[in-house]
DNA sequence: TGTGCATCCTAAAGTAACTTTAGGTGCAAG
DNA sequence: CTTGCACCTAAAGTTACTTTAGGATGCACA
């Protein structure tokens, strides 16, 4: 048996992130010390490793409870295939974006430094940002 | 002049969103018509469209405050430059843990598919979420 | 045996960036 | 003239936590 600290270290997440999720009915009600101290076992910590894993690929809670409970029935895997691949296309859509923003603060900074920052000219770079609506504005509309 | 409606519209954002930016000073309080109604121009559409693309770049909206303050004052490039910088650092950072789950996420789909989803024998997905602490979780861990 | 100091406890409030709701006004079209 | 959409304000709700306040516990060291 484990302390929560200790659970938090394994899992890589906080303290109060594990009585958070023990409010929200994720992780179970532990067992505690005679002084009340929760006190956890290897069960508690696959699950809490779980629910993290889930959340490092944005899974909402609601939705970590609903696959958890849907554990002892037999055959989660349709379901969890079908949202898996779903966040494998937001993922993608994601990595888009942020490859367009990347490039998009390239030019800005690349702007400054062979410009502005040489001359002692004036900085636009907010007129740029204000007016520059290219094609990756509409791609990170979309995915995010 | 414009309604809340279109400029939300032209800035491809909510109109409570806009009246949210107004209330914590981000936008000005504009013209009103007669009516009361918001009566926008063609700079509040700049300034918003800033603004918006700066969330596109997830930089909170007190930095975006900072940095619109900057504006008048002569030279915000230096500080402007370094901000974007650290932002396509972590933009990088972002990518490649993005990437490093889709790829987990592939292994489990390909996992399900060529084995309990055709064979009927129970899926161990879960366990394998929970087990499988690999390399990847630390370059989540370190770049969210 | 005391005495720090880290760790634990609960309950409640705070955070970011919005969204949603409730209850009401203004305005153009049929 | 009434139907329906866009607008108004103020307040509460959302997600996933983090922070704070005010104590109790556990453990190493003198």
């Amino acid at each position: 048996m484990i302390t929560i600290g200790e659970l938090a270290k394994r899992a890589n997440c906080t303290v109060p992130t594990i009585r958070y999720y023990e409010s929200m009915g994720l992780m179970p009600e532990p067992q505690r010390r005679e002084s009340g101290h929760r006190a956890y076992d290897r069960g508690d910590l696959s699950r809490l490793i779980l629910i993290r894993r889930c959340r490092d690929f944005d899974m909402p809670l609601e939705k970590i409870k609903d696959l958890l409970e849907m554990e002892g029935n037999g055959k989660p895997c349709q379901e969890t295939v079908a949202f898996f691949e779903t966040q494998r296309s937001a993922i993608k859509a994601r990595i888009t974006a942020l490859n367009e923003l990347d490039f998009t603060l390239s030019l800005y900074v690349n702007r400054c430094q062979s410009s502005c920052m040489q001359t002692d000219n004036g900085c636009d770079i907010y007129e740029q940002m204000a007016t520059d609506i290219s094609h990756a504005d509409k791609a990170v509309a979309s995915a995010l």
